[in-house]
DNA sequence: TGTACATCAGTGAACGCGCGTTCACTGATGTAC
DNA sequence: TGTACATCAGTGAACGCGCGTTCACTGATGTAC
C-alpha cells in the first residue's frame, strides 16, 4: 500500500526530524534569518508547536543541526569544485567561485552558518562541519593534503587565510548589498568581477 | 550654575536624541546586536519608552542612526591610518590594519553597520556615511583621487573590491571565531596574521 | 500467534515574557506683541 | 517687562502580539514471553 507513504494522517509523524528541518530552511529562505520562529516551522510541519523539542531539545538546538547541515552541503559543493580542477591555482579559482555561488545561492542558510548568537557553536556535529570546509579550502590553496589546523596562528596559514578571507569577504559584501540592493545585483557583480578578484591573490 | 549642566532633573531631557544612541550603543556592546531593545535603551536613559519615538520615529530609525554614526567613525578612522602611510601599498596596508582594528574593537558597532534587517540601508545619511568609507579605501588602493563609483561593474574596480574583501572577509572571519572563541583570539590572530595575509594581495 | 507492558513521539492548553507602538495627556520653552 | 499662546518634548498606561517552553496527557510502536 502506498498508503503510509501518503495521505494517511498518523499520530507518529516517522521522519519529523527531517521535515522539521526542511520547514526551517523554507522558513529562514522566506523571512530572512533573524525571522525564523520554532512556532511558524512547527506550523508549516503540520505538528504541534511541541514537538520540536523532541528532536532538537529547542530553538537553538534545532538552527545548529540546520547550520551543521548546511556546513556540510557547503563542503561538498567545495569539494566538488576542487576535483573539477587542476593547478593549485585553478582549484582555489575554482573553490572561491563555488564558495561565492554557494552564499548566493544559499543565501539565508550561508548567513545562519555564521550567527553565533542563535546556534551553539561548540556543539561538535558542527564543529567537525565547519572544520572539514575550512581544510577542504585549505588543502587547495597550500597545495595537497591539508597540513595545519584551522585554529593555529602558524604563518604558514597565511595563503588559506588569505584565500578564505577574500572569498568570505566578497560574499559577504555581495550579501549586505554592497554592490547593490536591486534583484539579482549580487550575482551580476559576481559574475562581472570575481574573476578578476581572485587573480589579485598571490599565492 | 552648573545645575543645569548636572543633576537637576528636568522634563525636557536637552540632549535626549545623543544620549539614546549612547545608550542604544552600550545596549548592542553588552548583549550582541540581537539583544538590542528600545525599551531597554530608553530605561538607560531614563526616559520613557515612548521618548525615543520622538527623536527617531522607530526603532529601526534609531538603529539607523547608530550605524550611519558608526559609519562615519569607522571613514575617519581609514582616513586617519592613510594619512600616516606614503606608497600605494602602504596606504592601502595602514587602512586594512585600521579596518580590521575598527571591527575588532567596535565589534557590535561594526555588526549594525551591515544588518539590513534591523536599519533602513537607504537612508540618505547612511547611505553617503557608507559610501564614503568605500571611497576612501578605493582611493587608496588605485592611488589618488577616487574615480569610479561602489555600485558599478567597470572592471576597473578588480583591485579595490579584492582589497576590500579582503579585510572584510579577514575581520569577520575573525569576529566570527574563525581563528578561535577564547577571549582575545581574534585579536592574536590578526596580530599574527593580518600583515602577512595582507602581502598576499597584488594590487 | 497473542498478550502485557514499557517506551517513544506526539498533543494542546497554558504560562509568563518583553517587546514596539499608540494614545491622550502635560510640563517646559520660545515667540509675538 | 509682562502676558498669551503655539509648539515642542516628554509621560505613563495600555494594547495586542507572537514567542519559546512547560506540563500532564495519550496514541502508536516494539519487545519479551
Amino acid at each position: 500500500m502506498a498508503d503510509d507513504l501518503n495521505s494517511v494522517k498518523t499520530y507518529h509523524h516517522g521522519r519529523l526530524r527531517q521535515a522539521l528541518l526542511e520547514a526551517a530552511e523554507a522558513v529562514i529562505a522566506e523571512r530572512g534569518v533573524d525571522g525564523f520562529s520554532l512556532r511558524e516551522t512547527a506550523r508549516r510541519a503540520g505538528v504541534s508547536p511541541a514537538a520540536p523539542a523532541h528532536h532538537f531539545g529547542s530553538a537553538r538546538g534545532l538552527l545548529t543541526a540546520l547550520a551543521s547541515e548546511a556546513f556540510r552541503r557547503f563542503g561538498d559543493a567545495l569539494e566538488a569544485a576542487d576535483a573539477m580542477a587542476e593547478s593549485r591555482a585553478g582549484r582555489m579559482r575554482a573553490q572561491g567561485a563555488a564558495y561565492v555561488l554557494f552564499a548566493l545561492q544559499e543565501r539565508a542558510k550561508f548567513e545562519l552558518m555564521w550567527r553565533y548568537a542563535l546556534i551553539d557553536p561548540d556543539d561538535p556535529d558542527y564543529q567537525q562541519a565547519s572544520r572539514r570546509a575550512f581544510l577542504i579550502l585549505d588543502s587547495a590553496s597550500r597545495g595537497e593534503g591539508a597540513s595545519a589546523s584551522p585554529g593555529s596562528l602558524d604563518p604558514a596559514m597565511a595563503p588559506s587565510i588569505a584565500c578564505w578571507s577574500l572569498v568570505h569577504g566578497f560574499a559577504r559584501l555581495a550579501l549586505d548589498g554592497a554592490f547593490g540592493t536591486e534583484e539579482g545585483a549580487a550575482e551580476r557583480a559576481a559574475r562581472a568581477l570575481l574573476p578578476a578578484v581572485l587573480r589579485h591573490l598571490t599565492l
